[in-house]
Parts: structure tokens; C-alpha cells; sequence
DNA sequence: GAGTTTGAAACT
DNA sequence: CAGTTTCAAACTC
């Protein structure tokens, strides 16, 4: 070990604890047309700060919103409901949070959904049994009338906007806990966990009573502060707990994990305003599992993710798109979160429906992203955090979650590291050395499902005791089918570290921006609540270096042209997912899963290096062809509609690249398609965890405010990514690749989250950010909890803040591809084929309005639901097919905090993108699906900055903005991932030979 | 489960 | 930035 060092004192224990909730947001599909909103909720932040001090310096400050992306998910109506309510309450909050009631109703919601519901329901209940728990000792959330939930519903959006993160996080709590309750039902163990999260999750107080997980130490657990304090002292980190394992644990795990640890840094901070983003990836899963596709395509899994939301006043997030997954089992009945589905989409019918099955894994990792602003900036510094939901096998997801304001807390420290020389001294190992790690136990925490009847779908896990184990069920009556869950456990399974203390990006749950959980097999682990603070300067030592490194792997990109116009903008559309940095394949011939784009369900791009490359998702001479083909198409699809305008404006402005992260992989609605196709799990990939989610350009651009001043180092990643023609932009797409079973993510992000907005309706959508949040929060919770939820790093929420912005952005939800459409007919799993399906084109332009719109109106928090007009009449132009429910909504996003001043000055010069950034535009579309029941949404969103938001954010550093803008999108597509595949096969190749032959090879 | 292979991350 | 080492996952047996 050899930590690194210099800095001080690793463990820190992390004060926090924030009660962050986390949010949770999800996307839900929106199986019906009717709901549109209903789908993605988002989730919850928590944040409220209470407590701590933190939580006044993290919104203090950092201003900067973070963004978090979010994923959507997508869950079905009544997940989605119970999801509000919770989160409602919550918001209305206050804090007491009665959680009880909330959580009856919850509950009761979940008895009504069936028994995919009932899964869902259970854990839902869980969670208020938690909460209450919880509210006992924190209250942190407020609890807030239960009953808060109708009204949540009715206005998730709004609501959520206004109630700012905090109320989010209570939401979340309640969710969580209600999942957790309904866990208990479905499977005993899972309870536990949850529990254990919960406990964790919320401050320390909640951890005592939680049961101690398996592996870990109870004793560890309490409060994370005082633990971590105890550790110091002793010297002896040893004792970390060990978490649980997080196992996808379900999102709402996450959730809480996130919310609780979340941290506490973020949690204060991201009350303020972080945003969080997260992915999903699927990677693998989708081709797997494709056959679950047909079956079940339909189903819910829609996922979204979503998306980011930028919260802009609050910012939010949302949930995790695990959360989502959880709940929703039924299908057609909006899925709360793509990702679980993926994971379940392996095994279960239902999980195919989510994602699940879909390649995701579920893990959803967040990141965050941060660059390194984080550190140093922390206001302007984005997180994205990433969770890994998938339990095991299910689905990776990964998402980032970028906060913003998380990271005051970091700042603080930040200040320590962002003392370049800090940062160095983190690098000295004596920092790691120094850090004893407790050994960590778990690794058998892995949760199987050992038997998971199905009774109602349902699995219990074998053990259940984690967390995760919430997110097992669900995933199990989604995968039943799969096989047997008992991978499953594997799934939970994250990482297994030896020498590395889980503080290097080597580690796949630190890499995502997550704890490591009881499912971690790892040694010496420091990733986790208790060390906190030393997660966060590893960080951000880390980001320093190089401030993409937390960055999402796995983009978007849209070439210039495309990018201008609108429509192009929809037609990015095609855009095809790749990584962002490329692999370096010399034997595998990009056919393994040593090959990081395969293992992301991508092709390979220009910018891999590859030797013989054979990927099945595109090979690297193809994608140059696609580009072309695609661009070619955009330029004659080309509408012009307000959103084409928007881009144009942009382009002038300079916008020549954004990369936009797919939230796809999140949880996209469409995407569940994906998840369904894929079915299959696929657990884990390695992860490229957080890191794909976030298009590193984007978030450099966002970054780089933040960083930026401190280095410049974000540039580069824009520089790599948008290298091809003059513009690109890439998205970062949320969901891929994490895949981590259910991690939790830790609460980092915590953040806020704006409004959850729905996509439907009113409720603009969610923002990835936002979503993000939750997930984190859920994360923490799922830790104390138990392991299965990935937490994500307050911390790193903080770093992402600037980044975050971006990413919260754009939801984009489906996206479409040429060939996508082609291709989904066969594959269910695209989620995206949905809308290509009927014009890919359109779509495009939905995405492009949201733009567009943000731009024009709604700085921040705003919303600015305005595009419903355009939007459908993009939609009608566009796509006769899909189109037909979309909606869009743009969401502005609240400039939380302040922008930096820097942020300001870019931000006016570059007003146009600035209010592009700032504003959030969420785009849903509803659609249906020949096939499938559900509807998809795609969310898009912007974040545009308005001025205040701009304040807040970061935004891009002003070179960037010269020559590029970044955008993060979020695409809710979910579950695409595992379809991603197809998908972009299909937009690449045009010829949709990919997806065939890809198909063929699966 | 042990051992090998692999390519990213870390280090020089 | 290239070259080397380290690392943990992916893969193989
Ligand atoms: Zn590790
Ligand atoms: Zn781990
Ligand atoms: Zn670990
Ligand atoms: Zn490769
Ligand atoms: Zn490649
Ligand atoms: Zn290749």
C-alpha cells in the first residue's frame, strides 16, 4: 500500500453524512403514452444538509450546480409513484419525514403493480420501514408529509424544482426505504441490508441500528464520521467495514447509500447543487440477451435514464436508475429504472423489460466527474458519479453523477488538495500507506439469488442480506429468466483489489465513482463511507492529473454539421456511442471483454487503436463510413426546427463539438428496448464505469471551468474527443457500462437535484443530473444498508459539478439512429430503435428542440416545458412513427450555485451555449412502440446556463467554448445498452449489417 | 479455484 | 509523450 499520501490523513471520517438523500430520479417510460411523466421521477436528492455544516459549505460553497446526470429510469406508473411520493414527502418536507405514510402508500402502490411490482413495492417498502428508522435518528429527511406524494406526482417536476434537493433526498429516503420494506417482503434479507443502508446511509445515527451486513463490520458502519474519526485515531483504518455489498442493490439502495454518505459532503453540498449524472451501461448484456428482447420487449424496461438533470434550481437528481428498475417490474407499467431492468432483463421477463437485461449491468457507478475541478473548484468541478447497479450480472450500469455543489465539502478539503502540490503529495503513496485499510470483508456478500421464485417474480436472494438484495429481487423477476440468478451474485460482486486499496482508477468501484460494497471482494479497502475523505482527495489527486479520468468513457458524437442543425441534432441521432479515448487492443481483436469498447457494447472509432480489430459492434474502419453516411442523412434530414435554429446558433457560437453522454445507458426509455434485447446481463463488464458515462469532452467543457483554472487538463479530452472534424459532440452517454451489480453509489453526488421534472408532462425531465443524485443517494443509503448500492463519492460529486452541468444536460433520448431503426424492429433490445424505428431523424430533432429551447427560454431551474409545442411538432414532422408520444420538455436548470466568475464571463461571451448548457431540455417521447406497449421517452436536456445557472455552473472554460461547446445529453434510453449495440450499428452502418451480423453474434 | 492473458492505469 | 511497470479483470483450464 502505499497510499498515496500526503495527504493527510486518509481516513477522514467523513463527516458528513449528510443525510443527502439522495435522489432519486428516475425516467420511467413511460409505458403508456398517458404517463409520460410518470416515468421518470427523479429522484431525490437529499440533501438537505441538515446537519451539517458541510451541507452549508458544500451549497455555499460551491455553487456550481452540479450537474448530476441521472439516468432516467424508467419505471412503470406506479413506481414512478411511489418513487414520488416518497420523494415528495420528503420535499414537502420537511424533515421529519413520516416516512410511514409515504411508504404505506408506496406500498400500496406496489401491491397494485403486481407482482413485478411487488418486488418493487417491497423494497419500496423497505425503505420507509428504513426511513422510518432512519427518521428516528435522521431525520435529514424531512419527511415530510406523506402524503406528499400524490402532490409529487402531480407536479414531480415543479416540485421538485422548487423543493430543491433536499426535499428530493427525503423523497428518496422514503423511496428507499420503501423498497426496502418491500424487499423485506419479497426477501427477507434484502431488507437488512437495506436497512443497513439506511442506517448508513443516513447519518450515522440511522447506521446503528441497522443490522450489520454480512461482511461487514458493524461496528465500523456507524457514523461515518465518527468512524472515520475513530479510524484515524486508531491508526489503523483496519477496520473499515467492510461494506456490503452493493450489489446493484437495487437503485433505490443506491439511493440511499448515495443519499447518506453521500454524502455527506454531497449531501450538504448537493443540496446545493450538485448534479449528478449516472449511466448505465450495458455493455455486454445487450447482445447476450437479445433474445430476451423479443420476449419481452415491451416491457419496461425502459429505462431511462435520463437523465441529467441540471438542476438547475435545485438540481437534482434523480435517481438511480436502479431505483427505477427495482420498482418496476412489470413491464409495460413504467419501470422505475432501465437498469435494474437490465440486470433482471437477464433473467427474468420482466427483466427484460428493463434493461436489465439488456446488457446493462446494472451497476450503476457513478462518477463524477470532475474533473479535476472538483477539487480545486469546487463549484465548478462536476462529479458524475456513476453507480453500478447491476448485481450481478444484470446489468451494469454505470452512471455518473456529476455533482456540483457537492463538493464544498471537498473544497474544503479540496482546497488542501487542490493545492497542486496536495494533489501530488495524494500521489505519495505514504498517503495510501498510511491509510491501513480495514480488511474489508465481504466479498462473499455476493448475493445470490439463490432462489428467487418466482413467485412473484421474484427472487429472493439467497442471501439476502444485502442490500442489494432489493435489487436483487427486482432484478430477479426480471431475470428470472436469466439464469439463475446465482450469477447474480457474481454480479454483486464488484471489484477485487489487492494492492490498490480501492484508490486507483485500477479499482472499478472507485474508477465509478462508487463504494465499495459488501459484494467488493476487495482488500484493504478505503473506498468506502468511512474514508470518505480520503476517496476524495484520492480523487481529486487523481483528477488533477488528468481530469477526464473520472470522466465517462463512453460519449456520443455528433459531427459538426450534424450538431448545427437541429435536426442534425436529432439526427446526431445516429449518434454513435464510442469511447472516448479508444482502446489499444493488440490481441483480442476488440472481441473480448478485455477490449474496453466491446465491453461497452460500442464499436470501435477513429480513435481506437486497435489491431485487427473485429468488434461486433462496429469495427474501427466502419464507424469512419458511418460518420459520413450519417452526416449525410442528418444534413438532408435536416429540419429546421427551433431546435435546428438553437444548434445553429450554436454552431456559430462556436459550438463545434459537445459530446454528450449517453444516458442512454442509463436508462433511457428506449432503451430498455435494449435491455431487453440484450437481455442478457451482463454483468459485469469491467467497468468503465463512471468513466464512460461522461463524455470526458463535455465534461471538460464543464470542467474546466472548474478545473480549469486549476488546469487546464479538460481541454485535452474535449481536444481528444472532438478531434475529427472540426465538431463534434459527444455525449456522454450515461448508462454504459457500468455494469456493477448493483453498486451503490456512494453518495457523492448527493447532491441535488433539480427537479426531477418529469418528462412528462410538466415535468420536464428529469435530469440526468438529477438522476444521477439520486442514485447516488441511494447509494449511500444502500450502504449503510448494505452493500449492494453503489455509493457514489460525495466528493466526487463535487468535482463534477462544473462537469456535471454538462452532462445533466441532455437527456436525449432516443437517440436514433439510422439503422437503429432498421435494426429494432428485430431488436427489441434497442431502445432506441423504438423511435428510429419510425425516424430516427425526428428524433433527432426532438433532442435538437430541447435545445433549441433551453436556449430560448428557461435559464435555469425553469423549465421550460414550452417544447411541448415544438417538440411535437418536431415529433410530428419527424417521425410518423415514433414519434407519437414524445414529448418534449426542457428543463432549465437552476444555476445553483454560483457560477464561478470565470463561468460568467465565458458564460455571456457564449451566451448561446451558455444558455444552451444552462438550460436543461428534457425531451421525452412517448412513444409506442409497435411492439412494445411501453412508451418511450427521451429526455433531453441541456443544460444551458442561464445566468444564474451559469453562475453555478461551470460551464465551459472559455477556450473551449470558443472552439467547442459541449453538451452533455443525456439520453434516457436505459437500457439501450445492450442494444446500444445494434443501435449503433445501425446508425453507423446505415446498412444495419452491424446489427445483424451483431446479432448474428450474439 | 488457480493460473494465464490482457490492456488500461500508473509510473518513470 | 513514449516506454515500462503495475494492476485487476477477463479469460482459460
Ligand atoms: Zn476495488
Ligand atoms: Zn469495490
Ligand atoms: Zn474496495
Ligand atoms: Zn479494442
Ligand atoms: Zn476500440
Ligand atoms: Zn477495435
Amino acid at each position: 500500500m502505499e497510499p498515496i499520501k500526503n495527504k493527510p490523513s486518509p481516513v477522514r471520517p467523513k463527516t458528513a453524512r449528510v443525510g443527502f438523500g439522495v435522489a432519486l430520479g428516475y425516467w420511467l417510460d413511460a409505458l403508456n403514452y398517458e404517463s409520460p411523466f410518470s416515468n421518470y421521477i427523479s429522484n431525490l436528492s437529499p440533501i438537505k444538509p441538515v446537519n451539517t455544516a458541510h451541507v452549508a459549505h458544500g451549497l455555499l460553497g460551491i455553487n456550481s450546480p452540479p450537474l448530476v446526470f441521472k439516468s432516467p429510469h424508467t419505471a412503470s406508473d406506479r413506481q414512478i409513484y411511489l418513487l414520488r411520493r416518497f420523494q415528495y414527502p420528503q420535499i414537502s418536507g420537511a424533515e421529519t419525514s413520516k416516512i410511514d405514510d409515504g411508504s404505506k402508500k408506496a406500498v400500496d402502490g406496489l401491491e397494485d403493480m403486481g407482482k413485478s411490482n411487488t418486488c418493487l413495492t417491497s423494497n419500496l417498502i423497505v425503505d420507509a420501514q428504513k426511513s422510518d428508522n432512519v427518521n428516528n435518528s435522521e431525520q435529514d429527511q424531512p419527511g415530510s408529509s406523506s402524503g406528499c406524494v400524490d402532490d409529487y406526482l402531480s407536479d414531480p417536476v415543479d416540485a421538485d424544482c422548487a423543493n430543491s434537493v433536499n426535499l428530493v433526498n427525503s423523497n428518496v429516503k422514503k423511496s428507499y426505504d420503501a423498497l426496502q420494506a418491500s424487499e423485506s417482503n419479497l426477501t427477507d434479507l434484502k431488507i437488512v441490508e437495506s436497512d443497513d443502508i439506511n442506517d448508513k446511509g443516513t447519518k450515522g445515527e440511522v447506521s446503528r441500528a441497522r443490522p450489520e451486513q454480512d461482511g461487514e463490520d458493524p461496528k465500523e458502519q456507524p457514523t461515518s464520521e465518527t468512524k472515520m474519526e475513530k479510524i484515524k485515531e486508531d491508526g489503523s483504518i483496519a477496520k473499515q467495514p467492510s461494506h456490503v455489498c452493493p450489489n446493484f442493490g437495487s437503485d433505490l439502495l443506491v439511493d440511499h447509500a448515495s443519499r447518506q454518505q453521500c454524502y455527506t459532503s454531497g449531501a450538504q453540498v448537493s443540496q446545493l447543487q450538485r448534479g449528478m449524472s449516472r449511466r448505465c451501461l450495458q455493455f455486454e448484456q445487450a447482445q447476450q440477451e437479445t433474445i430476451m428482447d423479443g420476449t419481452y420487449p415491451p416491457t419496461p424496461a425502459i429505462n431511462l435514464f435520463g437523465s441529467i438533470s441540471p438542476a438547475s434550481s435545485t438540481e437534482l437528481e434523480i435517481l438511480d436508475s436502479s431505483q427505477v428498475e427495482l420498482t418496476i417490474s412489470p413491464y409495460k407499467e413504467q419501470t422505475m429504472t432501465a437498469i435494474f431492468s437490465a440486470d433482471i432483463s437477464g433473467k427474468s421477463p420482466l427483466a427484460v423489460s428493463k434493461p436489465s437485461g439488456i446488457g446493462l449491468h446494472l451497476n450503476s457507478i457513478v462518477n463524477t466527474l470532475p474533473t479535476g475541478s472538483s477539487a480545486s473548484k469546487p463549484t465548478m468541478s462536476h462529479h458524475l458519479v456513476e453507480n453500478k447497479i447491476s448485481c450481478s450480472k444484470l446489468l451494469n450500469l454505470v452512471e455518473r453523477v456529476s455533482l456540483t455543489a457537492g463538493d464544498r465539502v471537498l473544497q474544503t478539503k479540496a482546497s488542501l488538495a487542490t493545492s497542486p502540490a496536495t494533489s501530488e503529495s495524494f500521489h505519495n503513496m505514504e498517503f495510501f500507506n498510511n491509510l491501513q485499510p480495514p480488511e474489508q470483508v465481504t466479498p462473499h456478500n455476493k448475493r445470490r439469488f439463490s432462489s428467487e421464485h418466482a413467485g412473484n417474480f421474484e427472487w429472493s436472494p439467497s442471501s439476502p442480506k444485502k442490500k442489494r438484495h432489493v435489487y436483487y429481487t427486482t432484478e430477479l423477476l426480471m431475470i428470472s429468466r436469466k439464469k439463475a440468478s446465482s450469477t447474480v451474485g457474481d454480479d454483486c460482486k464488484r471489484c477485487n483489489c489487492r494492492k490498490t486499496k480501492c484508490l486507483k482508477l485500477y479499482c472499478d468501484c472507485f474508477a465509478a465513482g462508487i463504494y465499495c460494497a459488501g459484494t467488493c471482494a476487495c482488500q484493504g479497502c478505503f473506498n468506502r463511507p468511512d474514508y470518505d475523505e480520503t476517496v476524495l482527495e484520492t480523487r481529486q489527486q487523481i483528477e488533477s492529473r488528468n481530469p477526464l479520468a473520472f470522466a465517462p468513457k463512453i460519449v456520443q458524437h455528433v459531427t459538426e454539421f450534424q450538431a448545427i442543425d437541429a435536426e442534425d441534432l436529432g439526427l446526431f441521432t445516429p449518434y454513435s456511442r464510442k469511447h472516448k479515448t479508444g482502446c489499444n487492443c493488440k490481441k483480442s481483436m476488440c472481441v473480448k471483454k478485455y477490449c474496453e469498447c466491446y465491453q461497452a457494447n460500442v464499436g470501435c472509432s477513429n480513435a481506437c487503436r486497435c489491431e485487427g480489430c473485429r468488434n461486433i459492434h462496429g469495427r474501427k474502419e466502419e464507424y469512419a463510413m458511418t460518420q459520413e453516411i450519417v452526416s449525410k442523412r442528418a444534413n438532408e434530414e435536416n429540419l429546421e426546427g427551433m431546435a435546428g435554429e438553437k444548434l445553429r446558433m450554436v454552431a456559430n457560437n462556436k459550438f463545434l463539438h459537445a459530446e454528450l453522454y449517453d444516458l442512454r445507458s442509463l436508462t433511457p426509455p428506449t432503451p430498455s428496448f435494449e435491455y431487453l434485447s440484450h437481455g442478457k446481463d451482463t454483468p459485469k463488464s469491467r467497468l468503465l464505469p463512471g468513466r464512460y458515462v461522461l463524455s470526458s469532452e463535455s465534461d471538460f467543457s464543464m470542467l474546466p471551468s472548474y478545473a480549469k483554472s486549476s488546469s487546464s487538463p479538460s481541454n485535452s479530452h474535449g481536444n481528444d474527443m472532438l478531434p475529427n472534424t472540426s465538431k463534434t459532440l459527444d455525449i456522454a452517454i450515461l448508462g454504459q457500462e457500468l455494469d456493477y451489480n448493483s453498486t451503490e453509489i456512494t453518495g457523492q453526488f448527493s447532491p441535488q437535484f433539480d427537479g426531477l421534472a418529469d418528462f412528462s408532462d410538466q415535468t420536464p425531465l428529469l435530469n440526468p443530473s438529477s438522476i444521477m443524485m439520486a442514485s447516488s443517494a441511494s447509494s449511500k443509503t444502500q450502504d449503510k444498508a448494505n452493500d449492494s448500492q453503489p455509493q457514489v463519492y460525495p466528493g466526487s460529486a463535487r468535482l463534477s459539478p462544473g462537469s456535471s452541468l454538462c452532462w445533466r444536460s441532455s437527456p436525449i433520448t432516443p437517440m436514433t439512429r439510422l439503422g437503429e431503426t432498421k435494426n429494432q424492429a428485430q431488436d427489441s433490445d434497442c431502445g432506441l430503435c423504438d423511435i428510429l424505428e419510425d425516424d430516427t431523424p425526428e428524433i433527432l430533432k426532438d433532442s435538437s428542440v430541447p435545445i433549441t429551447s433551453v436556449k430560448s427560454s428557461s435559464p435555469n431551474k425553469k423549465r421550460v416545458s414550452p417544447p411541448q409545442s415544438h417538440t411535437r411538432e418536431f415529433q410530428s414532422s419527424s417521425s410518423a412513427g415514433l414519434k407519437s408520444g414524445r414529448k418534449f420538455i426542457l428543463k432549465s436548470v437552476p444555476s445553483f450555485p454560483p457560477l464561478t466568475p470565470l463561468v460568467l464571463d465565458r458564460l455571456h461571451s457564449r451566451k448561446v451555449h451558455m444558455q444552451l448548457c444552462s438550460e436543461v431540455l428534457v425531451l421525452r417521447q412517448v412513444r409506442t412502440r409497435t411492439s412494445y406497449d411501453s412508451q418511450l421517452i427521451s429526455h433531453l436536456s441541456l443544460e444551458s446556463g442561464e445566468p444564474s445557472s451559469y453562475d453555478t455552473r461551470p460551464f465551459f472554460p472559455p477556450e473551449l467554448l470558443d472552439d467547442d461547446l459541449d453538451l452533455s445529453l443525456m439520453n434516457h434510453f436505459g437500457e439501450w445498452e445492450s442494444n446500444e449495440d445494434c443501435d449503433f450499428d445501425g446508425l453507423r452502418l446505415l446498412d444495419s449489417d452491424r446489427c445483424l451480423a451483431a446479432r448474428g453474434d450474439r
